[in-house]
DNA sequence: CCGAGTTGTGTACGGCGTACACCTGTCGCG
DNA sequence: CGCGACAGGTGTACGCCGTACACAACTCGG
């Protein structure tokens, strides 16, 4: 064997591993003991990388956020609408990650992010401050929330549906006459399927027709708008 | 002692338990050995009450559901929001639940839930069941988007910024210009503090907003609104 | 009072994260 | 070329974890 008969251990490697083994298994599925077995490497070896597993788990929560596109269109909703689905890509094929989110450390890519969306919304879309923090609020929690839905019945919708139904049946014999709105969705479901990514925009609209709501009508320009520069006093006292 | 010199062990004190042991530790601090400890049992003697780990969480979960309210206000928007009030309540005293709140089998806590906001969007707000089904989803979605981040960061929100501050200074000497929006928000935070009940009012206005513009302007009453029927199509053949 | 069934116990196994001491391969420098 | 230092990989071990399995003790209908 040349020199270096196998590849050197590194940070990136070990992350890359990590995420490989957490997008099918789950995060249940890594251990850092599997790890180090898929490097072929002992399990301690890992430990010359990351800290522990815990910083293990941040840095691919960054590498998520690293994945995220960086739209340069210069229409604000459209930018905005383009992080969106970008971010529930990153998430569908990272769905271990979205819990995780937001806990830890914030990386680099994770800080990037959240700078872009705020320009977006005061300088692209003009808002006051406050009003761009509810903007991304809002926006940050469709996401995250639909994600997190979609997340676990990302699978075969009509046969989801039927086993709810059959759930709500063992839940007695008048079960279905209690829940009569869940038996209708579970049959409409059954019958018509149920596309997510459709329904992911469905939802993305009406957020960003509400942000757009927050515009004063008519508001055409100057002041301010082109850097950050506070205008109002905080939604509340803490 | 008397009679059973100590209470019997139920499923539901086991269940209880393991709340009050997640409420304070987290679901990382609640395992199987302390659970039992924390009733004066052997590890288990649990299993005579639960088949594992999983499905007592899956008990846990429709515990929270079982926490949500049930208004019986008769203006849909209203019981709408006292719902998503009640949800966000339940999920902040346990925050340990929102990544689980629909994976596993639902309990019929959670079917009774999910029944009942279809009932307020099919015969309240009178919406065509794909509609409803679109609000349901982007409520759905906003309401545990919002609690994922509130979990986070629920401490102590000017320190949060500071810190952030102090991540973002570490990057490097040039961070704090590379990325200004955050700066921003971390100094109005550090200045005028955050409080997360208000911002999730404010964005749950403009949720239940974007719903009422779901409905047929002028839209009086009569046709299938008592009870489900369908009308339309699917959103797409999933 | 007894026998059966339910409920709690003891022991044990394999897997986990990781502390700590050790070995080894690599490279700068004389 | 030789060697010392040091980063990177290893081996062993500890204390947790979930839970399978066989057994003991309590409860209760007959």
């Amino acid at each position: 064997m040349a020199p270096g008969r196998r590849e050197r251990l590194t940070r990136a490697r070990v992350v890359d591993a990590a995420m490989t083994l957490a997008d099918d298994g789950g995060l249940d599925g890594l251990s850092m003991r599997r790890l180090a077995e898929h490097l072929g490497v002992v399990p301690m070896a890992l430990y010359r990388h990351v800290a522990d597993k815990h910083e293990l788990l941040d840095a691919m929560i960054d590498r998520v956020f690293a994945e995220l596109t960086d739209p340069v269109d210069p229409d604000w909703a459209r930018a905005l609408r383009a992080r969106a689905q970008s971010m529930r890509g990153a998430l569908t094929r990272h769905p271990w990650a979205i819990g995780r989110m937001e806990t830890g450390t914030p990386g680099p890519a994770n800080l990037a992010h959240h700078n872009a969306v705020m320009g977006c919304l005061r300088a692209g879309a003009r808002l006051p401050f406050w009003d761009a923090v509810h903007a991304s609020s809002l926006l940050d929690s469709y996401v995250y929330g639909f994600a997190l839905q979609d997340r676990t019945l990302a699978g075969d919708i009509p046969a989801e549906a039927a086993r709810r139904r059959e759930v709500v049946v063992a839940d007695g014999p008048a079960a279905l006459d209690a829940y009569p709105y869940l038996v209708e969705v579970a049959d409409q479901l059954g019958r018509h399927g149920y596309d997510f990514a459709q329904e992911f925009e469905i939802g993305l609209d009406l957020v960003l027709d509400a942000i757009r709501g927050l515009r004063p009508v008519g508001e055409t320009a100057v002041e301010g708008a082109g850097g950050p520069a506070s205008r109002e006093p905080g939604p509340a006292g803490g």
